[in-house]
DNA sequence: CTTATTTGACCTTT
DNA sequence: AAAGGTCAAATAAG
């Protein structure tokens, strides 16, 4: 995916290239992530909702991959998994019958045959940005990879068949790269699920800080708003083999906390995000400071101008790359 | 006690 | 056979 300066200036009738049109141009690609990480709850670019364009889209890096499909997978319980498990007796017999039981148990099983389903890649520093609950079901050493791979899926998945996974993967140290670690995150499937309000709300859930404290010098930290669309028990601070599991605010500080939450800054209203309440004085002049120079600034970014915390999103890169918070000082 | 995570075995595809 | 995706008991955490 490319965004282009050209293509942030214009072609989408924003008016001139003033504030305003920078401004409504964020909306646009916030919109844009909105759509890519919230299929389900934002509106169809053909629905005149979040406000795509043709060649916007085309430039997300949205794929349609074929990927198996998961089936119910009922043998009822075999064998014992996991660590210090105990083998029961038989176990291959038991696995003969469940293995041989059906055409549709034996699909559901390992990978499945391919079907189309959408998947979307995304690279980013906040594998959880996004408004849903996930549920880790398991974590793989990949072949070639310098750190492993964990799966979710939806927490929706029993109760609402909800289809959506997506797995994590923290890219492999790159020479140079002493920034924030980046993680793939692969989103497999739409969600079916139905959101509960809060969780629908497309806030910026957790970013991490890098900080320096006498206690802690130059420690990243990571943590999430108080938005209650954020479960403390299925997200995930990246732990130090690169895999991306447990919660944890950062209690230690509660500053920190507090400046995070800009949750109230912005919101979205119908087809553009919108600020709420109207731009702090801040907030209006680095609008209008703003060129696309540098990365394309969300209001996330917006937000850190406030004095709270910077978040950077770039949208430039191909997948694209969200690329969140480097605040020092604090 | 409940819920979430861990982790090696198992399974399918390549 | 290798690789990767999934299962589910064991375990940890709240």
């Amino acid at each position: 995916m490319q965004l282009s300066r050209g293509a942030v200036g214009g072609g989408h009738g924003c008016g001139p290239p003033d504030g305003t049109q920078l401004r409504c141009r964020e909306r646009e690609l916030v919109a844009q992530l909105h759509e890519l990480l919230f299929p389900s709850t934002a509106p169809s670019p053909a629905g005149g909702g979040a406000s795509w364009s043709s060649s916007s889209s085309a430039d997300l890096s949205v794929e349609h991959c074929g990927s198996p499909v998961k089936a119910p997978a009922l043998c009822g319980r075999r064998r014992g998994r996991g660590s210090k498990r105990v083998r029961e007796g038989g176990p291959q017999e038991e696995q003969k019958q469940c293995r041989g039981s059906s055409a549709a148990t034996k699909a559901a099983r390992g990978r499945r045959k391919k079907e189309e389903t959408t998947t979307t890649t995304i690279v980013t520093t906040v594998p959880d940005f996004d408004g849903y609950q996930w549920k880790k079901y398991g974590q793989k050493k990949i072949e070639a990879a310098q750190y492993p791979r964990s799966y979710y899926r939806c927490t929706n998945s029993a109760d609402q068949a909800c289809p959506a996974k997506r797995t994590v993967q923290r890219n492999d140290d790159s020479e140079g790269d002493s920034g924030s670690p980046k993680y793939t995150v692969v989103y497999i499937s739409e969600h079916s699920c139905k959101l509960t309000e809060a969780a629908a709300a497309p806030v910026i859930l957790e970013t991490a800080v890098r900080t320096k404290t006498p206690a802690a010098p130059d420690t990243a930290a990571v943590f999430s708003t108080n938005s209650s669309a954020y479960s403390t028990g299925t997200q995930s601070p990246a732990s130090s083999d690169g895999t991306w599991s447990g919660g944890t605010v950062s209690e230690a500080n509660p500053m920190l906390r507090e400046r995070n939450d800009c949750s109230s800054l912005f919101d979205v209203d119908g087809d553009c995000w919108k600020w709420d309440p109207s731009p702090t004085a801040p907030v209006a002049a680095l609008l209008q400071d703003m060129d696309f120079a540098g990365p394309i600034m969300s209001p996330v970014h917006v937000a850190a101008a406030d004095g709270s915390w910077i978040n950077d999103l770039f949208l430039n890169e191909s997948p694209f790359v969200l690329n969140s918070c480097q605040l020092f000082g604090y």
